[in-house]
DNA sequence: CCAATTTGACCAAG
DNA sequence: CTTGGTCAAATTGG
């Protein structure tokens, strides 16, 4: 709501101001807490202290982190002298959408002279759905109306590949695609590949109606790759919307780098990164979701429908039980179009933060590491389309 | 009849 | 040249 990524440059700054006071705040705390430790204290006492400490170090460790990620935004977007052009995409950020509107139309028409095919700097991302093995042969639908206008053999792959736009491409110059592609390894998995955020206006329906019905195109929930932002105040922690549904629960994860997690960074079984939770809207900027546990379960809107026809596979009906579709998991995975890219030593942290940071970020980085993992439950209201999507245009 | 999908050709990038 | 992505005519379905 406020206004979202738009802070660029202040925002940055000052976010490094409170990150940094944060930093030290906990820092203070854990010292202590660490003073208290030396006391003639009992022994439980004394693992208390010791317990304390460890969440001081954690957090503090995080706010680090925090400030970070907000270091390699201000390196990476230095021309933070326009701050405002994008800013909130939100759903009914539609009307004002006139001018982005334009501007996407005149990619559409040079795209039409120029016929070229290539789409670098469109914000992509990758998401991987796993359908329940009950319902092996649908396809993983987010929300929104696609056209398939294509298929192809991938090298490598047992499964051909799909292409689709948004449906209202041309009636609303909205220059979404997707790419969906089976996986080999596990036949309940497809990857899906976004490029574009839709500027079309789809009426989200809620996934229920693709419960009730069957035949129904899409509709659901985004890919909402965004993340993982904040309005606390939507959000609930009971949230569980749901009537139906299907839950699945986040979880992040970031291959391939190895986040140095202090011993004490919570426990074993954590993943690396923080969850975050989020809000279906999008969101500002970024903000570093540490949340307490490595699953958060959030509502997200998932529902799959019955495209079908590019693999055959329809979907059945959601007479899946409820219970038979727990446990689908969602990766998402960010990439930006090349552009900027951000130090190495931090990236590793980043990872997931930063994915979804660029989603909202002018610059894109090269990071490609993080996956998101979630399990969500079929939610009845979409929450919609929370790109948060760089609303900029890509082109220079 | 309209709209979506299929499918092979075409084209650009690597 | 190979491969991935898109176009567009033909086809299918409602």
């Amino acid at each position: 709501m406020q206004d979202g990524a738009g802070a660029e440059e202040g925002g940055i700054q000052t976010l490094l101001a409170l990150l940094a006071d944060g930093e030290e705040q906990a820092r203070q705390l854990g010292e202590m807490v660490a003073a208290e430790d030396d006391g003639p204290w009992s022994s439980s006492r004394r693992a208390a202290a010791e317990h304390y400490r460890g969440a001081a170090r954690r957090l503090q460790r995080t706010l680090g982190r925090a400030a970070a990620v907000a270091r390699a935004f201000e390196a990476a977007a230095p021309g933070s002298s326009r701050g405002t052009d994008r800013s909130d995409d939100s759903p009914r950020s539609a009307d004002e959408s006139s001018g982005r509107t334009v501007a996407v139309d005149a990619q559409a028409q040079e795209r039409q002279s120029t016929m070229c095919k290539r789409r670098k700097g469109l914000p992509r991302w990758t998401a991987k759905f796993r359908v329940p093995e009950t319902s092996l042969e649908a396809t993983p639908d987010d929300g929104f109306s696609w056209r398939k206008y294509g298929q192809k053999d991938i090298l490598g792959a047992k499964f051909p590949r799909g292409y689709y736009r948004c449906t209202y491409r041309a009636a609303q110059a909205c220059a979404a695609t997707k790419q969906v592609q089976r996986s080999d390894a596990d036949l309940c998995v497809f990857d899906v590949t976004y490029q574009g955020e839709h500027t079309c206006h789809q009426k989200p329906r809620r996934a229920t109606a693709a419960l009730s019905a069957p035949g129904g195109r899409s509709q659901t929930p985004p890919p909402p790759p965004t993340p993982p932002a904040l309005p606390l105040e939507q959000q609930d922690p009971g949230m569980r919307l749901l009537g139906m549904g299907f839950r699945r629960v986040l979880r992040v994860e970031t291959a391939g780098l190895a986040l140095h997690d202090d011993p004490d960074d919570r426990g074993p079984a954590s993943a690396p990164a923080a969850p975050f939770s989020f809000p279906s809207v999008p969101p500002p900027l970024l903000h570093a979701g540490e949340a307490a546990t490595t699953t958060d379960s959030i509502p997200v809107a998932a529902a799959f429908s019955p495209p079908a026809s590019s693999y055959g596979f329809s979907a059945p009906s959601y007479d899946c039980a409820p219970a038979t579709c727990y446990g689908d998991v969602y990766d998402y995975d960010y990439e930006a179009p090349q552009g900027a890219r951000m130090r190495g030593a931090e990236s590793s942290e980043l990872g997931e933060v930063v994915s979804r940071a660029m989603v909202a970020a002018p610059a894109s980085f090269d990071y490609s590491s993080s996956l998101f993992h979630h399990q969500a439950e079929l939610d009845p209201h979409l929450p919609f389309p929370p790109f948060g999507g760089p609303p900029h245009d890509p082109y220079q």
